[in-house]
DNA sequence: TTGTATGCGTTATCAC
DNA sequence: GTGATAACGCATACAA
């Protein structure tokens, strides 16, 4: 059986008033005192209990962090950043997989967070005007990661203007008839962040004079499967695209899979980009917008600790930069001269 | 404010036990006091405090997962099922990332998950029998995945008959000179795993009459660069082996961009076996060997409340199976014919 | 079936 | 600088 604070106290001759005070680095404890405290607390393997403390001192030291899944290497990611951030200021950090209608019902309905967590970072989760005033309703003050939501402050890439660079690069090699993979799907995920990123490929095709046709957009769910059905899909369209910009590199990886199945050439007969740089993308040769997730995670932690030291400030937006890094999926398409040299930043190893 | 339990007693006309009671399901409650409560806890939006529910229950209802880093593939899955099966009966999973020996020492030390939480899930962390009694000495009941360790319940792969197997492919398609990407480094990880795997390609390397020469294992921390420079390394060896087998398809894929940025081609000059079954891995068509991560992370949980139900039955030893999936990255090496036909199992697309 | 009373292990507010 | 002591919000023997 574990000691208490009463057993230090004991120990150490002091109350237990002086103990929690010793322990914590609180002022008014004459040096002496609490060196005999911390000894005492050494030798019977003392460590408070987080329930009893947080009961008592009406602070969870715990991030929510509410996310779609866990798996893919973006949010498996997001969730590194934050942990390491996080645990270096104290905080654990809890997460709430809400992938699928159900799930996300039942997270909102029975609201397992509260008086569990200090903050909830949502990332990537659709989040209506509504559910945002229902949650803000509980009095969790919370963060938005990968969106704009009014009313919550957030963190996210500008994913218009990502993927109308990416789309530039496609028009820039000489690519005319561009397609994208990812779009909204019904479920299990539903993130808000297709629509942004297709709505910046349609600036760039616009500002060509070209347009998007609807079966050009086809839906994918981040698994590599999902970017490899809708590849296929593509490859049946006549004419047939020559540049596909795939919303994430997992699906990016499973288009360039579906395209050397059907004996295609890359980057001569169909040209990908994706959107991550995920690890192994460099390793594919991959053409993509790259985010720099741990980071993204580190910021939101320090913005989270902003919001909670003041929460009277208002709510704070900001955008994590983006890149695009041309690699040897992308390239002219066969037959066509490219229009002119894409001024993007080139493929470097990391050093 | 949120309500509490006194606010849910008061509105529905009864005691906080029989609050306490109706709402978690107990029994000795009539019917209709329980409806009485529930409505009463719905009106005022009433969810019990976690932290007193822990402080007065002796329970915490959480999982602890140490595991050396989040954000492999391998990794973030293990967590998905856990957290999955977990969640399911009511646990949350706490991740406690103690990659790189600073962290480990840390978490040793201060042993934050003391009280914190129920059980502790122990993956792919270095844990020699003192480490282990000191874990125990806690009183918390450990679980050890990915490594057999006496005096803890497991569960783990057989790892050297599964390596011992993907040599054996190798052999069998004529390979004699064959080596390994992933041994053991010094920093940040280390995991016991490699040691079994390497032993279990000695093996089938033994039977055959061959060997694996100290040249022939390069270390790796299984991110995709490490697999890289592996890979360039043994490369430049003379002769060159013709079949390499990597410890993780991470590790895999940047072993394959490694052939290739050399100028030789897969698997003609070089064959190439993963171990994952990573989600790309279908789509480079790396030949690996499966593992049902999830599935793991689910059985886990089995055994964690099998464990917690009855703490005095001694240690269960379990062992995840194995597959090989066989797919293009694996052939005879050229100018060799195939000592016969593996009798492996073919790559399926998942249904 | 229901209510009363005590304990859970801290933190925080006071006095001293 | 230090010590009582009252919360904190719930679970649970025990009594009714």
């Amino acid at each position: 059986v574990a000691a208490s604070i009463a057993d230090v106290a004991r120990r150490s001759g002091v109350s237990v008033a002086t103990v929690s005070r010793a322990l914590r680095g609180l002022p008014n404890v004459s040096p002496a005192t609490r060196d005999r405290v911390r000894v005492a607390a050494d030798e019977l393997h003392y460590v408070a209990d987080p329930n009893a403390a947080r009961l008592a001192g009406q602070r969870t030291w715990t991030i929510g962090l509410v996310l779609p899944m866990l798996s893919t290497w973006y949010h498996s990611r997001l969730f590194e950043g934050i942990e390491r951030a996080g645990e270096e200021l104290g905080y654990d950090v809890l997460p709430y997989v809400v992938g699928g209608r159900e799930r996300l019902r039942a997270f909102l309905a029975d609201q397992p967070f509260r008086k569990r967590v200090d903050v909830l970072v949502v990332a990537d989760v659709r989040l209506d005007e509504a559910v945002l005033a229902d949650l803000r309703a509980t009095g969790v003050p919370v963060l938005v990661c990968g969106m704009h939501v009014e009313g919550a402050s957030s963190l996210r890439l500008d994913d218009r203007a990502a993927t109308a660079g990416a789309t530039r690069h496609l028009l820039d090699l000489g690519h005319t008839d561009i397609a994208v993979i990812g779009g909204l799907t019904d479920d299990p995920f539903d993130f808000a962040v297709p629509l942004e990123r297709i709505a910046g490929v349609r600036d760039a095709l616009g500002a060509a004079g070209l347009a998007l046709p609807d079966d050009h957009v086809q839906p994918g769910d981040h698994r590599p499967e999902s970017g490899e059905r809708a590849m296929q899909t593509l490859l049946a369209l006549r004419p047939r695209p020559t540049g596909v910009i795939a919303l994430s590199d997992e699906m990016a990886i499973g288009a360039l899979h579906a395209v050397r199945q059907a004996g295609l050439r890359v980057p001569d007969d169909v040209s990908v980009v994706g959107f991550d740089d995920h690890d192994v993308a460099r390793h594919v040769e991959l053409t993509t917008v790259r985010q720099d997730v741990v980071g993204i995670g580190t910021r939101l932690v320090e913005m989270l600790v902003a919001e909670l030291a003041d929460p009277a400030a208002g709510p704070r937006h900001e955008i994590a930069p983006t890149e695009l890094v041309v690699r040897g999926t992308t390239g002219a398409p066969a037959g066509a001269a490219p229009r002119k040299h894409t001024a993007a930043v080139a493929a470097t190893d990391p050093v």
